[in-house]
DNA sequence: TGATGATGTTGCGTTCGACGCAACAGTCAT
DNA sequence: ATGACTGTTGCGTCGAACGCAACATCATCA
């Protein structure tokens, strides 16, 4: 039983690349960024590549990587000369989960959650196209199956993405969600079966995902919701399907909707005033 | 019981600015990744004091914090003006782990040495003067104390940190240690004691930190060597000082030292040809 | 073994992009 | 209102970052 993604293969739209106001921003740091983002979803990319895909020329190219590994954003792979991400970027990722209010905040609501329930719980927020996983703590039943913070993870096929989606006009959803590829024989793989769906998920409060994404992986997630009432992120408690079947899932998705919205309050939200 | 640290208050040596050859670099691409370690380091800031850190001008400032927003690097907290780290960091944080070599062949032996001993796994990197923690894998026995992927640790305080400084020289150790603040009344603040307990993590092939840390907080650690040989990382069990009594320790250390062994051999290292 | 292709790296001259300036637009305290 | 702060933007200038081309290495292949 290994409910460990392997996420390199999970297809995740590539970040769009906005044009914006071209007028405030820095060039130089703008295809720096873009180097980083082509090295993450890439892996080990050359000189060469990276000119190629930023549109400039191999020198160029070599002096921004220059800069970055300087800094320790990227590294050399010793003999050959292919670049990857490295360390420092890690280095931020701490500092950032330890400052971001949500984290903050749903730490030590997810924390008592996972102790009551024995399931590992999940934070995540959406991040172009995707589930962003931004904090996550092991249940004490099982082995911590995978880290998935800073993994991202498709809409369409789980809990925390329908919770995600649910906030959206059709017209977003259709942009965010994507191609909506298979996973299982149980993932959603028509707009009119995930629209259906997103609004269960609106009425009821939560949303159920059981073998959408891998078989044997059920989740489910309520929203957390900023001091605006809009839904700001996803809660999720999730685990092997056997452990969570049917019969428990009610008793869940209460405890799941009360942490989310003990997060909410704390994020500022003072309920649904209509 | 309560052994997860405020990290924000463990005082670790700032990032140090390593000149190197001016020749090639990209100014732009440079400052703004400064401003990215100031984020980490500060948690909010203005464009002002963004701008005096640097020494430029506040318009400077202010387009290479929009460059970065736009991409997501850093967030404006809405209302105040100041800027944070933001989720674009932790996209590229989740592709870096699953990317460096020591934490895809660490994973598999980690998890294996957390579910035998029921403790918690960490991996750390020498960074700058601490201990960078690169993965994690929760133990079954307890609640995970905290998530400290990306975190930053002192090195003369933990069983990890006296790894990673005892493969270095002399004047080595004094420059990353720094200055041994104390955390706790076992904690070692001379670089006298320092030394000895160095040289006999060598002798013996793991270190351990009992008390030294945080009260009620006990580790074992080992090397993990590269192909070279050297010290590329290092590899901890922790958990609660009555669960890991000295009793336990001996056992613990030769299964923290077995678990490295074949981490190291799995990044190539062929054992000691001498 | 030398030729040929590929890679990453560096010096140099030019041009375009990033910089500093100063004015603007807000917010909060006095 | 005034002042003293913030963050933001148009503009002209100057220097930093760019493209070019040559170089250094390493594979592959004749």
């Amino acid at each position: 039983m290994h409910y460990c993604l392997a996420m390199s293969n999970v297809s995740v739209p590539p970040a769009l690349s906005i044009p914006g106001d071209a007028t405030t921003t820095v060039q130089s740091v703008d295809r720096a960024v873009t180097i980083l983002e082509i090295l993450a979803r890439s892996g080990e990319v050359g000189v060469t590549d990276l000119a190629r895909e930023l549109g400039v020329h191999k020198s160029t190219a070599f002096r921004l990587v220059a800069a970055l590994e300087r800094r320790r954003l990227v590294e050399q792979h010793v003999g050959r000369g292919k670049y990857r991400l490295g360390t420092g970027i890690l280095r931020l990722a701490g500092a950032t989960t330890s400052r971001l209010d949500l984290v903050q905040e749903s730490r030590a609501v997810s924390r008592a959650l996972a102790q009551r329930t024995g399931e590992t719980v999940n934070v995540a927020v959406l991040s172009d196209g995707a589930a962003l996983y931004m904090d996550q703590v092991a249940g004490s039943s099982a082995l911590q199956p995978h880290n998935w913070v800073g993994q991202r993870i498709p809409l369409h096929a789980t809990s925390n993405g329908k919770v995600l989606l649910s906030a959206l006009d059709a017209a977003d959803v259709v942009r965010e969600a994507g191609a909506m590829p298979s996973f299982t024989a149980n993932t959603i793989t028509s707009l009119a079966a995930l629209t259906r769906e997103l609004a269960q998920t609106r009425d009821r409060g939560y949303a159920i995902a059981i073998d959408e994404l891998e078989i044997g992986l059920t989740a489910v997630a309520a929203p957390v919701r900023n001091i605006h009432g809009e839904v700001a992120a996803s809660l999720s408690i999730s685990g092997p399907t056997f452990r969570l079947g049917a019969r428990r899932v009610p008793e869940l998705a209460e405890a799941v909707r009360a942490a989310a919205d003990e997060v909410s309050s704390r994020l500022g939200w003072r309920g649904p005033h209509e």
